[in-house]
RNA sequence: GGGCGUAUAGCUCAGUUGGUUAGAGCGCAUCGCUGAUAACGAUGAGGUCCCAAGUUCGAAUCUUGGUACGCCCA
C-alpha cells in the first residue's frame, strides 16, 4: 500500500534520503550495467578547473550535461560519463602565487620550480570536495573515481603522441608571437589578464617625417603613438585604394604625402598652410623607398635586397608596402610599421617573406630587449625603459627637423593588472605554432555537421573565427603544464619529438632521470604523474642521432592549457598507449554542451585538434587509424548562455569611501539592512569578488535540486542569458513541481482510504509481476477492477489520449535536444491533469461506494497518468521522480524496479490518441471559460444558478458531441440548460474572414480587396450562400474570385445587450433572468457553503455526520430550505435538520441574500 | 574598431515555414472554491512587438539602416 503523503512536503530533506538510496543501492552504476551491451550514446565531459569554487553557472552546466545521458539512458542507450578535471596552467600558477605572496617569473625561480611545481600540484584539488558535493547535491551522474585528469601522466603522454604527429607532419613549427608583455616582470600576459588592466592615459601622438629617398624634398607623413617603436621601423603602410595628395608647405620647398581625405584636418591640428600639388591612388607608392628617422638598423641594412620568388630583387626593408587595414580614422593614413611591437604589423611582416626566396626575405628587427629597454645597438637610448626615451625620441626628432608635429592623445592602454603602475608592450617572443590554417577548410567543413545548438553558432560566432583562423600559439613560458615533447640537439639545433615517456626512456644514452628519483626518495608521496613535469623532465637528456657526442634537450616551454582540454577524447583514455578499444568505442561524441565562452575555448580546441588528427589527409589518405567521417569529435553541441545574476546594492552615493557598497541577494534583507529607498536592483555578472549571487547550497537547502534543475530547464532555452534570481527559481515552484505533487498527494491519500491497491487487485485476478517489472499499465490487465481504456468514460479516455499525446511530444523535443519545449509540453499536460480530470473528477474518487467500477477507472487511469509522468520527469527532476516512484509502486514486494532510472522511457501508443477528443474537449472548455466570463460581466456568481444558456458554434462539428456532454457544462456554469446552436441571429452577427493563407497565395494582390467585400457583406447572407451552392464568386472589374468552404472563416460576434462572451468558436449567452426559485436554490448553495466552513471550523472529521439547525425569521430563507433539504442535507453529512435552535452546538450568524439566518451543528455521537 | 547575439505586457520570458483577435508565469484588480491547501482556480486590466525605410496582397517574423544592451575579439 502507498505510504501517506504529508501535506508539507520538504523536497530538500526528501532528496538528501534519495541520494542515500542512490548510493546504497549503486542505481547509476546499475543504470550503466543494464545497458552494457545496448547501443552507445556518447558523452564528454568538459573538464571543469577544480581551483575555484563552482558557483550557479556551473548548476546549469551540469544540469544540462545530466539531463541527455539520463534520459538516453531510459531511451535504451549505453551512456557512459566519465568525469574530468582541467588542471594546469595560468590560473593555478597565479593561486600559488598568492599564496606565496610573489609575483613574476624571477620570484619562481627564485622559489624554486621544483616545490613551486609540488605547490600546483597540490592546489588543484583544494575545492575538489565542493565541487564534487555539488555534482552530488545537485544530481549530476557521473563517474568521479575514474574520472581523467590532465596532469596525469597517461594523460600527458597521450598530449606528446599527438604532438609528435604534429610535428613528423610538418605541422608543428617555431615562429615568433607579439605577445603583451609585463616587461618588470619578465612574462606575458593572456588576453583575459590584459583586458582587466585598460585605462584611460594620455600618450604622446607624433607626426614624423619620412623624406623619399628618390625625392628628399618630399615626405612620407606618418603618425605613430608610441615613438619609442620608430628606430625598429621597418615599412610605411598605405591602402592601395585611398587617395593621397602631394602637398607642398607654404614657406618652404617641402612636400609632404598625406591620405587626401585628412589634408585638411592635419592642416588645421598642425596651424601649416598646404597646397595640393597632385593627388595619386595609394597603389602608385607602393614599391617606393625612405629614409627612416633612425639609422641603428638602416645603416647596415638600408641597401639589402633579397631575391623574389617570381623573379627580381626587392629592398628587404624602408619601402611602402600595401596593406587593407590601413584607414583614415585616425593619423595620416601612412601607417608606421614595427613588425615587433604589433600584432598586425607582424603579419605585414610574415607576408612580405613569403613573397622572396626562403632565406632572402626580411627578418623582424628589434631595438627593444625583453626587460623593455633598448638595446645596446641603439646606443643613443641604450638601457632606457622604452616609454621613458618617449620624451627624449621626441626632442631629438624636433631637432633634426623631421617632427612635423605632436600633441596629447586619450585613449585606452592596457596596464598590469598586478602591478598597476606598469604599463605592458606589445613585444616578439618565440613561440611554437600548430599549423592550424593549413586545415581551415576541413575545420569549416567539419563544423558544418555539427549539430549546434543554438544553430546560428555555426555559421555565426564559431563560423566566423574558424574563417579567421590563425595559426595556433601553442607554447607557454610558464611551469605548470604539459611540457612541449621536444628535443634539441645541442650542436646541430635539429629537434624531434618524442610520444611517451617510454619512448624517450629507451633513447640511446638517456640520463638525468636522478633529480626525480632523488625527489621521490625524499618524498615517497610525490605522484608518479609529477616525473613528465617541469623541472624534472627538463633534466632528461639523450644522444643526439644528428651529432655524434651532441646530446638532445628539451625546449624550456610547456603548452597551451586549452590544448590539454581539447586533446580529452583521446588522452582521457591514454590513447594510443593504451585503452584502444575504450577510445575507439567512445568517439565522437554524440553530445556535449559548455557555456557559449568555450567557443574559442573547448569547442575550438577539441575541433582543431580532431580534425588536424583525425581527418583524411590532403591525398585522402587516411593519417590516423581512427579516422572518421565528419562530423567529430562530437555530433550535437549545447551552447548555453551566460549567467546573470541579480542583487540589491546600496546606492553609490551613500556609499563610505573606501568601502565596498552594502549587498543582498534578496529585497527583503535590502529593506532590513539598508532602508528603504537606499539602494538599487542590479543586474549583471557574477564575480566572486562582489559575492553578488547566493551560493548553490542556500538554493539547495532551501528549495531543493530539481528546483533549480526545473528552474534551468523550464525557464528559458539554454542559450539565453539566464537570470540567476531566487525569487524566480522560488516562483518556478508552484506551477509544476508543487501541482504535480499535489495530483500525486491527493491519489495516494484518498486511495488509500479507499483500499485502491494496485498489488492486491492485481493478485486477486490472478496476475503477478514480473521481477524488475517497469509497472506499465499493461501488466494490469487481470487486475481487480481494471479495464481497457477504450471501456472507460470518455474523460478516462481523454486524459490518456493527453498522456500519450504528450509523451510524444516529450520524445521528439528531447530526441532533437530541446529540453526546453520538451518541459513545456509536460508542463502543459500536467496543468491538464490537475485542472481538468482531477478536478472533474473528484465526485468519483469522493463516492461512497469503494467498489464502483467508475471509481475504479479513475484510479487506475490517474495511476498510469502518474506513472508515465514520472517516468517523463524522471531525466529533469530525478529526485522527485524516484520518491514518486518508490511510494507508487510500494506494494509490489520488490517485483518492481527498484529506481525510475532503471525504467524504459515511456513510448507513446497511439492507438490510444484521440485527437478528435481532445478537440471537443478543449472547445468544451473553452465554452466554460466562456460562460465564467459572460458570468463575470454579469455579475452572477457561480453559486447562482441560472435558467439557461445558448451556445453559439461557428462550426457544427462538434455539435452534436458536445448535446452529449451538457451535463459537464451544466456542473462548470451551474445552469439548467445548454442550447447548442449554430444560427441565432438576435444574439450575433457573422463576420466572414478570408483565410489568409490559403487565398493570398491563390489571389495575391486582390487580397485587400477580397477582405473588404467579406467584411462589407452581410455574413448571414455569405454563408447562407456558402451552405446552398457550396462557394461564392466575387468580381472586382472583371478579375473574379471562386471561394470555396475552406477559403473562409467565419467569426461569431456577440451583439450588444446581452450577457454573452464570444471565443475563437463560439459566443455563450446568458439567460440572466432569475425566478424565484433559482434565487432560493442560490441561497440553498449559500448556506451549504458557510455550513462546510463552520464545519471545518469545528474540526469535524471528513466522514463525521452532524445535525443541523437552520433558525431564520425569513418567509423566503425558510422556503428555500425547505426546497432545498434534501441537498442541503447530503452535502453536508447533515442527519437531520431542524429550524429550531440546536443545543451545545456550533453556532454562526450569517447574512444570506438579504437575510439573516443562525445556523448551528452538532456532531453525531 | 570588428564579429555574434538580444530588444515583445509593470517584471521574467515564449512566439513554429510571413497569414490579420500576439501568448505564458509572476505582480496587480475582481470574483470563486474552502476536505488537493508552503494553497488552488476563474475572469480581467495591461502591448507603438526598440526606431525608420523597404520587400509583400499581408511583417513581431524577411531586407537595409539606425538606437540601446550583452558577449567575444581587437
Amino acid at each position: 500500500m502507498f505510504k501517506e503523503v504529508v501535506g508539507q512536503v520538504s523536497f530538500p530533506k526528501q532528496e538528501e534520503e534519495v541520494l542515500k538510496f542512490w548510493k546504497e543501492e549503486d542505481i547509476y552504476e546499475q543504470s550503466l550495467q543494464q545497458r552494457a551491451d545496448a547501443p552507445k550514446f556518447v558523452f564528454f565531459e568538459g573538464p571543469p578547473t577544480a581551483n575555484g569554487l563552482p558557483h550557479p553557472g556551473h548548476c546549469l552546466t551540469r544540469a544540462i550535461k545530466d539531463v541527455f545521458p539520463r534520459y538516453k539512458t531510459m531511451r535504451g542507450f549505453f551512456c557512459q560519463r566519465k568525469a574530468g578535471w582541467d588542471t594546469h596552467g595560468l590560473p593555478v600558477e597565479v593561486e600559488v602565487c598568492k599564496e606565496l605572496g610573489i609575483h613574476s617569473k624571477e620570484d619562481i625561480e627564485e622559489f624554486g620550480v621544483e616545490p613551486f611545481i609540488h605547490k600546483c600540484q597540490q592546489s588543484v584539488w583544494r575545492y575538489m570536495r565542493e565541487w564534487e558535493r555539488l555534482t552530488e547535491r545537485l544530481g549530476f551522474w557521473v563517474n568521479l573515481d575514474e574520472a581523467y585528469v590532465t596532469y596525469h601522466q597517461s594523460y600527458v603522454e597521450s598530449v606528446w603522441w599527438s604532438l609528435k604527429n604534429f610535428f613528423d607532419r610538418g605541422l608543428l613549427y617555431q615562429g615568433h608571437k607579439i605577445v603583451w608583455w609585463w616587461a618588470q616582470g619578465g612574462t606575458a600576459l593572456s588576453s583575459g589578464e590584459v583586458g582587466e588592466g585598460y585605462r584611460e592615459v594620455a600618450d604622446p601622438s607624433v607626426y614624423v617625417k619620412f623624406p623619399l629617398i628618390d625625392d628628399p624634398e618630399t615626405s612620407l607623413l606618418v603618425w605613430t603613438t608610441t615613438p619609442w617603436t620608430l628606430p625598429s621601423n621597418q615599412w610605411t603602410a598605405v591602402h592601395p585604394e585611398l587617395d593621397y595628395s602631394k602637398v607642398s608647405l607654404a614657406n618652404s620647398n617641402e612636400n609632404l604625402i598625406i591620405a587626401s581625405e585628412l589634408v585638411e584636418k592635419i592642416a588645421e591640428k598642425s596651424k601649416s598652410e598646404f597646397t595640393v600639388l597632385e593627388t595619386f591612388k595609394g597603389s602608385e607608392l607602393v614599391g617606393k623607398r625612405y629614409t627612416p628617422p633612425f639609422d641603428y638598423f638602416h645603416k647596415d641594412l638600408g641597401e639589402d635586397t633579397g631575391q623574389l620568388k617570381d623573379g627580381g630583387t626587392e629592398a628587404v626593408g624602408w619601402r611602402i608596402l600595401s596593406a587593407e587595414f590601413v584607414t583614415v580614422d585616425s593619423g595620416t593614413g601612412l601607417v608606421h610599421q614595427a613588425p615587433a611591437f604589433g600584432e598586425v604589423d607582424y603579419e605585414v611582416l610574415i607576408e612580405d617573406q613569403k613573397r622572396f626566396v626562403e632565406g632572402e626575405g626580411p627578418q623582424m628587427i628589434c631595438a627593444v630587449g625583453p626587460d623593455g629597454k633598448f638595446t645596446e645597438l641603439v646606443s643613443d637610448y641604450a638601457g632606457q625603459w622604452v616609454k621613458d626615451a618617449d620624451k627624449q625620441i621626441q626632442r631629438d626628432l624636433k631637432a633634426r627637423g623631421i617632427l612635423f608635429h605632436q600633441e596629447q592623445y586619450l585613449h585606452d592602454y592596457p596596464f598590469c593588472w598586478r602591478s598597476d603602475q606598469d604599463p605592458l608592450i606589445q613585444y616578439p617572443r618565440k613561440s611554437w605554432f600548430v599549423r592550424t590554417t593549413q586545415f581551415k577548410d576541413k575545420l569549416l567543413e567539419n563544423n558544418s555537421k555539427i549539430n549546434w545548438l543554438p544553430e546560428h553558432i555555426k555559421t555565426g560566432r564559431f563560423g566566423k573565427f574558424l574563417e579567421s583562423n590563425v595559426d595556433w600559439a601553442l607554447s607557454r613560458e610558464r611551469f605548470w603544464g604539459t611540457p612541449l615533447p621536444i628535443w634539441v640537439c645541442q650542436e646541430t639545433g635539429k629537434q624531434e619529438a618524442v610520444g611517451g615517456y617510454d619512448e624517450l626512456m629507451a633513447k640511446a644514452g638517456v640520463t638525468g632521470m636522478e633529480s626525480w628519483e632523488k625527489a621521490k626518495a625524499e618524498n615517497p608521496e610525490l605522484p608518479e604523474d609529477l616525473k613528465v613535469h617541469k623541472p624534472y623532465i627538463d633534466d632528461i637528456t639523450y644522444d643526439s642521432p644528428f651529432a655524434d657526442g651532441a646530446k638532445m634537450k628539451r625546449v624550456t616551454e610547456v603548452i597551451d592549457c586549452w590544448y590539454d582540454s581539447g586533446a580529452m577524447p583521446f588522452a582521457q583514455w591514454g590513447y594510443p598507449h593504451q585503452n584502444k578499444d575504450a577510445f575507439a568505442d567512445q568517439f565522437p561524441a554524440d553530445f556535449i554542451s559548455e557555456a557559449v565562452d568555450q567557443t574559442r575555448g573547448w569547442f575550438y580546441s577539441q575541433l582543431a585538434i580532431s580534425t588536424l588528427l583525425f581527418s583524411k589527409d590532403e591525398d585522402g589518405e587516411v593519417i590516423n587509424e581512427a579516422a572518421l567521417e565528419y562530423p567529430h569529435p562530437f555530433k550535437n553541441c549545447i551552447v548555453l548562455g551566460l549567467m546573470l545574476s541579480e542583487w540589491w546594492e546600496q546606492k553609490a552615493k551613500l556609499v563610505e569611501k573606501g568601502k565596498q557598497p552594502i549587498r543582498s541577494m534578496n529585497i527583503e534583507d535590502a529593506q532590513k539592512e539598508m532602508g528603504a529607498g537606499n539602494f538599487d536592483h542590479q543586474i549583471g555578472k557574477m564575480s566572486k569578488q562582489k559575492r553578488n549571487y547566493s551560493e548553490p547550497s542556500s538554493i539547495f537547502d532551501s528549495y531543493g535540486a530539481d528546483v533549480l534543475r526545473w528552474y534551468f530547464f523550464a525557464n528559458q532555452p539554454p542559450w539565453t542569458q539566464i537570470r540567476y534570481s531566487e525569487q524566480q527559481i522560488k516562483d518556478s515552484i508552484p506551477e509544476f513541481l508543487l501541482r504535480l505533487w499535489n495530483v500525486y498527494g491527493f491519489f495516494v491519500n484518498y486511495a488509500r482510504p479507499d483500499g485502491f491497491d494496485p498489488q492486491k487487485f492485481l493478485s486477486e485476478g490472478g496476475g503477478e509481476l514480473a521481477d524488475k517489472s517497469q509497472v506499465d499499465a499493461s501488466d494490469f490487465a487481470m487486475a481487480t477492477g481494471f479495464r481497457p481504456v477504450s471501456e472507460r468514460s470518455q474523460l478516462d479516455r481523454w486524459v490518456i489520449s493527453e498522456l500519450n499525446s504528450c509523451i510524444k511530444a516529450v520524445v521528439a523535443s528531447m530526441d532533437n535536444f530541446e529540453n526546453y519545449v520538451a518541459c513545456q509540453t509536460l508542463n502543459d499536460f500536467v496543468d491538464g491533469l490537475s485542472n481538468w480530470y482531477v478536478r472533474r473528477s473528484r465526485d468519483r474518487f469522493w463516492s461512497k461506494d469503494k467498489t464502483s467500477q467508475d471509481k475504479h477507472d479513475a484510479y487506475w487511469t490517474l495511476y498510469e497518468c502518474l506513472l508515465s509522468t514520472c517516468k517523463m520527469i524522471a531525466p529533469f527532476t530525478p529526485f522527485i521522480a524516484e520518491s514518486m516512484w518508490h511510494n507508487l509502486t510500494n506494494g509490489f514486494s520488490g517485483k518492481a524496479l527498484s529506481s525510475i532510472h532503471l525504467c524504459d522511457y515511456p513510448m507513446a501508443d497511439d492507438s490510444q490518441i484521440d485527437t478528435t477528443l481532445s478537440q471537443q474537449m478543449s472547445v468544451l472548455r473553452e465554452i466554460a471559460s466562456l460562460g465564467r466570463s459572460a458570468r463575470m460581466d454579469a455579475k452572477l456568481k457561480v453559486r447562482q444558478p441560472l435558467a439557461g444558456v445558448e451556445v453559439i458554434l461557428s462550426d457544427a462539428s462538434h455539435q452534436a458531441w458536445l448535446d452529449e456532454n451538457a451535463d459537464i457544462l451544466k456542473e462548470e456554469l451551474n445552469v439548467k440548460e445548454i442550447k447548442f446552436t449554430q444560427n441565432a441571429d438576435q444574439y450575433i452577427s457573422y463576420l466572414v474572414q478570408p483565410n489568409f493563407k490559403r487565398l493570398g497565395q491563390r489571389v495575391r494582390h486582390l487580397m485587400p480587396k477580397v477582405k473588404k467585400a467579406l467584411g462589407e457583406a452581410d455574413g448571414a447572407e455569405l454563408l447562407q450562400q456558402f451552405n446552398d451552392m457550396g462557394k461564392v464568386v466575387l468580381d472586382f472589374d472583371g478579375e473574379t474570385v471562386e471561394l470555396d468552404n475552406e477559403d473562409i472563416e467565419v467569426r461569431l460576434q456577440a451583439k450588444e445587450g446581452w450577457s454573452a462572451a464570444q471565443g475563437k468558436s463560439s459566443v455563450v449567452v446568458l439567460s440572466t433572468d432569475l425566478s424565484d426559485e433559482l434565487i432560493r436554490e442560490g441561497y440553498a448553495r449559500d448556506l451549504v457553503r458557510y455550513i462546510q466552513d463552520l464545519r471545518k471550523e469545528t474540526g469535524l472529521d471528513f466522514n463525521d455526520e452532524i445535525e443541523l439547525a437552520l433558525v431564520t425569521e425569513s418567509g423566503d430563507l425558510s422556503k428555500a430550505i425547505e426546497e432545498n433539504a434534501e441537498t442541503v442535507q447530503t452535502e453536508v453529512q447533515a442527519k437531520s435538520l431542524s429550524s429550531t435552535q440546536l443545543q451545545n452546538a456550533s453556532t454562526t450568524e450569517k447574512s444570506v441574500g438579504d437575510f439573516s439566518v443562525q445556523i448551528s451543528i452538532r456532531k453525531v455521537n
